[in-house]
DNA sequence: CTGTTAGCGCCTTCAC
DNA sequence: GTGAAGGCGCTAACAG
């Protein structure tokens, strides 16, 4: 049998409130003789507070709970382990749970975690768990994407469209002209605003930017891969690109990337002399890929730390004001856009 | 204010244990028409039961602990998604906390696990904490690794030994002898295992398996990255290979596979014709290297499942006999081998 | 069929 | 400096 608070004070011949005092220096002082009798009890018996009564009594649970749509792909799972790094150094613990992007699913979980009064809670990107949807939460919420127009919550943004017009620029300024976007499904806000962002940035050129030059594709190798075979293929290429293939892509994630030079490796298309590729995410992968992507890179690290410390600001003081953080990610330079081979960047 | 279930009694004229009757459909029936103003009052006022007070009271917190060296790794991460989705499909939640591999956050996180009376355990292998250290667990538990010669938890296991041998076979099938060994610190469980297979096949055939053909690393792209430059590098090879260079690679992880194709690039050795490659793993980063890795792959899913089994199994009835589940890896085909280049496979 | 009640283990105010 | 007691919200045994 589980040995409790009031198996330590008959051990310990003192009252369960003093090993309370104890164990929780305070709310009120206990003789010097007493902790050690409480201690030495502690030991003997081996006793463990129960930490779903503290909870109950408390009020706090100290723990997080995080949606994500997928944690397979690597900027999200990667993301997760920092904010769990980072709720562990603070003394809570993360109840996480994958969505797979099925709003229902999504709804539930959110419930689930509601239900098990976790003291906060963090919502990743690529969910539709935003604005309205959360107003009926009591506890704080950080989510890592655009908040909307509403203000229930605080967040932590990556600058997705200024951030693929980075990586669009970088291709423009190697003089690529013709640059194709592989992106993710649209009603994915991140993945609206980085397909926006290529948009723009081409039409700051005053380059085409027709819808015959994107592939929306599966957030994995395989989307990447079919995306960059139908891009690249050299049937059925639309009249309005006057049959040229596009000498460049932009892909919206690292993990479509890599996809993306496997189908140049087997459709024979060298990266990046006939194709340059930038994408976005900087997840290890990136960097060991072959040849290695030339990626904007997304701090996850910090991220995670500037999310976890407001959520926990809030958790701490409801009171504390929202706040709404964008952060830019750089441009790391590697092998597939071409600067490493002809020295035009 | 939070709405309790005193509130929904006192909306719907009935006493709090007839809510608890109707909301968990039993122990004891209820009147159609107490049902109905009980879920009226439920709808009504937005009533949530609170999951603490009810694990307070049941004593199941429907919640499993997993415990896991590195995520990052894609073999762990993809157990743990896939134990995730196992646990939420029977209405659990997962508590994860990464480890990495540090024997004190193993033990601390072992008892935050415990302190918050999780159902079931699971650790992952790479972890220290198999056999005496769960003894004192009173919670069922299951380990993806080797249970020791203690017999007190349930265990999945990879055949980590016939695998490794295996994936040796396979090279040696296609007429090397001088195989490399790139594996993680020995005192990981499953590295030792992997290195042992290693060893045990290369004598199987009277090959030489010196530890000069051992490179340990780091499980990571960078750690494989390194052994293979260590291993194949020109300078300072040891006499006792006659100054020949290893003709393959037998390499412990996919994660590290793709940092030993890096190396391998960039030092201009060709794969696999002057290098095979084979490793273990078979995450989805394998069929996405260039060259595709060929790799003894793990049905994560399926350990995930027998192992989640197993576990709730024991949850519902501790007196469930203990299983000890050992699970073959079957060798998938790369380009890494060089079975796509002579036809000696 | 329904209501009352005794805890689950802990924290903390209040009285000594 | 210490002990007794109430209650967090819920479940289930016990009485009606």
């Amino acid at each position: 049998m589980v040995v409790t608070r009031s198996d330590v004070a008959r051990e310990a011949g003192v009252s369960p409130a003093v090993v309370s005092y104890v164990l929780n220096n305070g709310p009120r002082p206990a003789s010097a003789q007493a902790r050690a009798r409480v201690l030495d009890a502690v030991q003997k018996l081996g006793y463990r507070p129960n930490a779903i009564a503290s909870a109950l009594r408390a009020g706090s649970t100290r723990t997080v709970g995080f949606l994500t749509p997928n944690r397979g792909n690597p900027f999200f799972g990667a993301l997760a382990e920092a904010v769990e790094q980072n709720l562990n150094d603070q003394g809570y613990l993360m109840l996480a749970a994958n969505t797979h992007g099925y709003q229902p699913d999504e709804l539930k979980l959110l419930r689930t975690f509601v239900d098990r009064r976790v003291d906060g809670l963090i919502i990743s990107g690529g969910t539709t768990l935003v604005g309205p949807t959360l107003q009926e939460v009591e506890q704080p919420v950080l989510v890592f994407d655009d908040p909307g127009s509403w203000a229930g919550c605080s967040s932590v943004q990556p600058e997705d469209h200024l951030d693929a017009a980075a990586a669009v620029d970088h291709l423009q300024n190697h003089g690529h002209d013709l640059i194709a976007c592989v992106v993710g499904p649209p009603r994915i806000g991140s993945e609206a605003r980085r397909l926006a962002g290529w948009r723009a940035q081409q039409r700051l050129r005053g380059v085409y930017a027709g819808d015959e030059l994107v592939a929306f594709a599966d957030q994995s190798e395989a989307g990447g891969d079919q995306a960059a075979r139908l891009l690249l293929s050299d049937h059925g290429r639309p009249a309005t690109l006057h049959g040229r293939r596009p000498t460049a892509l932009f892909v919206a994630s690292d993990v479509q990337a890599i996809g993306v030079l496997w189908a140049c490796h087997e459709l024979g298309v060298r990266v990046p002399e006939d194709v340059a590729v930038v994408s976005m995410g900087g997840t290890r992968a990136a960097a060991y890929s072959i040849p290695t992507l030339t990626t904007v890179r997304q701090d996850v690290v910090y991220l995670a730390t500037t999310g976890c410390t407001q959520l926990l600001r809030l958790v701490a003081d409801p009171l504390t004001p929202q706040t709404h953080l964008r952060v830019r990610g750089n441009l790391v330079v590697g092998q597939t856009c071409g600067c490493t081979v002809a020295g035009s960047g």
